[in-house]
RNA sequence: UACCCCGUGGUGUAAUUGGCAACACAACUGGUUUUGGUCCAGUCAUUCCAGGUUCGAGUCCUGGCGGGGUAACCA
């Protein structure tokens, strides 16, 4: 009942909710481990261009370190020749950075660490807990046994160290094809844990490697790399995702084994599941080679390119993943959450315009043939230091066809035959005739006009809430615009009946181009990359790759939120 | 099937050492509005189930049920 709260109580602010990652991270600063240091790392296979998926791990990494004024590296995970370029290495930088983090100096590869890793397998040669295995993939994976039947221990593993370590040598210096031979660490083939039943540590494969070139025909797995170079740099939190939880126990196991400089900590959590969208970097592939979208940056792909080019800013998916949170539950969020967050950012910094769509000619018949008159219209309601623009009306112009009705449902407030409806910035007019062509198709629409109904005067009589957008056709220029939907059909794409492929998810109006939009006159000069709403329509924006002053080309990123619709849907 | 992880409103996350289930989004109501946008107010939960410990359990214990992951010479 007292009064706690007093109006400038310094901490009314809600106490930081933290997430099961940094309730972690605070407990180790607070007990003094690792020196009090935050250190994490975003380790990406550079086989495919980053997506919304990998963005929450780049926020999650590169966020915690910003938090705890800790460092995050950049380490590409690069231990598969076969499938990694050159290419989605420059690309993931320009995404990462683009989110706006910076790693510094701190650029590292995996196959940096081949020597030291090669060194490392030998000392556990050396120490008898690891042999070179002749028997053949099939072999390996037969005699792994299963869930209830234990492994069966290789002929090959009683092999000296002298041996392995001759042999070892040998695979290194391409004395046998690829796939005759393997390196295994000597742990468990009984052991409940798959990982730990003897998992290959080194594979040869003669590939050209996109930063060693040839120097090597022998490379490291995942297991083997990953938590090594971890040590390496130092790294103190090691965040991953889910499908590693089984893998900490080896993790941890060559840490044990291996005399390595640091001590780092692996802590999983739940990847980022989206509605209507995939995050298999193979599927995405897949849709770019057979041609379903145009390319890594179609602006329907959820790449970080792809996102970009659509109109999605860094802070809006800063914003997105920082609301989505992170926990071990495999959740999936819903595609309106990111939408969501475009908006809310673009409401408050897009400058408006008027544009329209799908253009249905009006004639105000009492209007002078020759008189132009200039509004003022203002670029952001939001922001008032955006100030104004002119606009201006004449005779004729141009309305949104969905903005006049013939035969209009209940509490339909915008144009119909005898009706009237403002036009935005201007006065209020009222239709007095229909123009059809042969086909019965509307083509015009003839008005007359209040003159006296400027800055939101209503008429004498009567009220009229409508305000509709228009570009007359003094300012009018013709503009393309791309207006695109979810790319999927379906909130979990994945899921098909059997035999079925997930492109039959496909959505085949993902995207519908409309060529003969008009928009106003100032939007054909501006700039890729700058957003704008288009009045009652949602946020546009220059299409990076299309667009110029002769050509206007705009990307939809994102319709207004439209209870109208919404409520003539059923 | 074996092993590992996870179950809190429609959705995603919170809830000091057990102590009034909170925030955001969505949905629904109303209000404001020269964008059917924005903004404002209100409504919306037997914490998967069953036992147990306790003055008191979302939190601890046992057993179920449900979901996910793994069983590559991919990462």
């Amino acid at each position: 009942m007292a009064t706690e709260h007093t109006a400038n109580a310094p901490d009314d602010e809600p106490a930081e909710r933290l997430n099961f990652i940094e309730v972690q991270v605070e407990a180790d600063l607070r007990a003094g481990k690792n020196g009090g240091r935050l250190h994490t790392r975003f380790p990406p296979e550079p086989n495919g261009y980053l997506h919304i998926g990998h963005a929450k791990a780049i926020c999650v990494n590169f966020g915690l370190a910003e938090q705890y004024a800790g460092r995050c590296n950049l380490r590409f995970d690069d231990t598969n020749p076969s499938k990694e370029e050159q290419e989605y290495v420059d690309g993931m930088r320009e995404d990462i950075a683009w989110l706006g983090f910076s790693w510094g100096d701190r650029e590292y590869f995996a196959s940096d660490y081949f020597p030291k890793l090669y060194e490392w397998a030998c000392d556990l040669i050396r120490a008898g807990l690891a042999y070179v295995d002749d028997q053949s993939v099939e072999e390996i994976r037969a005699k792994r046994g299963s869930g209830h039947a234990p492994g069966v221990d290789s002929p090959f593993r009683a092999r000296s160290a002298e041996e392995n370590l001759a042999l070892f040598a040998a695979m290194r210096a391409g004395e046998f094809p690829d796939g005759a031979k393997v390196l295994r660490a000597k742990i468990d083939m009984a052991a409940a844990n798959m990982n730990m039943r003897d998992p290959v540590l080194y594979r040869i494969q003669r590939a050209h490697h996109h930063r060693t070139g040839d120097e090597w025909c022998i490379y490291p797995l995942y297991d083997f790399a990953h938590g090594q170079s971890d040590a390496i740099e130092g790294i103190t939190h090691s965040l991953c995702s889910l499908e590693f939880e089984n893998h900490r126990p080896l993790y941890e196991w060559f840490l044990d084994h291996l005399d390595v400089p640091y001590r780092p900590r692996q802590i999983e959590f739940a990847r980022l599941e989206l509605e209507y969208t995939i995050t298999s970097k193979r599927k995405l592939q897949q849709l770019v080679s057979d041609g379903f979208v145009s390319g890594w940056d179609d602006p329907r792909m959820p790449t970080l390119r792809g996102l970009r080019r659509r109109g999605y800013t860094p802070q809006s998916i800063r914003t997105f993943i920082d609301d989505a949170g992170v926990a071990k539950f495999n959740g999936t969020i819903p595609l309106v959450k990111l939408e969501n967050a475009l908006r809310d950012e673009l409401n408050l910094s897009a400058e408006r315009r008027m544009a329209v769509l799908r253009p249905l000619k009006v004639v105000i018949e009492d209007w002078p043939a020759e008189q132009v008159v200039e509004r003022q219209a203002i670029n952001n309601p939001e922001d008032e230091s955006a100030g104004t623009r002119p606009v201006h009306l004449g005779r004729e112009l141009w309305i949104e066809r969905d903005d006049f009705m013939e035969d209009p449902p209940k509490k339909y407030f915008r144009l119909q035959p005898g009706g009237d409806v403002r036009l935005r910035y201007g006065c209020v007019i009222t239709c007095r005739e229909v123009v059809k062509d042969a086909s019965g198709e509307v083509v015009e629409l003839r008005c007359t006009h209040d003159p006296e109904t400027y800055d939101g005067k209503q008429p004498a009589d009567r009220k009229v809430k409508g305000v509709i957008h228009w570009v007359s056709a003094h300012d009018a220029v013709r503009a393309e615009v791309r207006l695109y939907d979810n790319l999927f059909r379906e909130p979990a794409p994945l899921d098909v009946p059997e035999g079925e492929s997930f492109t039959s998810n496909l959505n085949p109006d993902s995207l519908e181009v409309v060529t003969d939009a008009v928009v106003e006159r100032a939007l054909a000069a501006v700039e890729p990359g700058q957003s704008y709403q288009f009045e009652r329509l949602g946020y546009f924006v220059p299409d990076s790759g299309d667009h110029s002053p002769s050509r206007p080309v705009f990307n939809r990123s994102v319709s207004l939120r439209d209870s109208w619709s919404k409520q003539n849907k059923s």
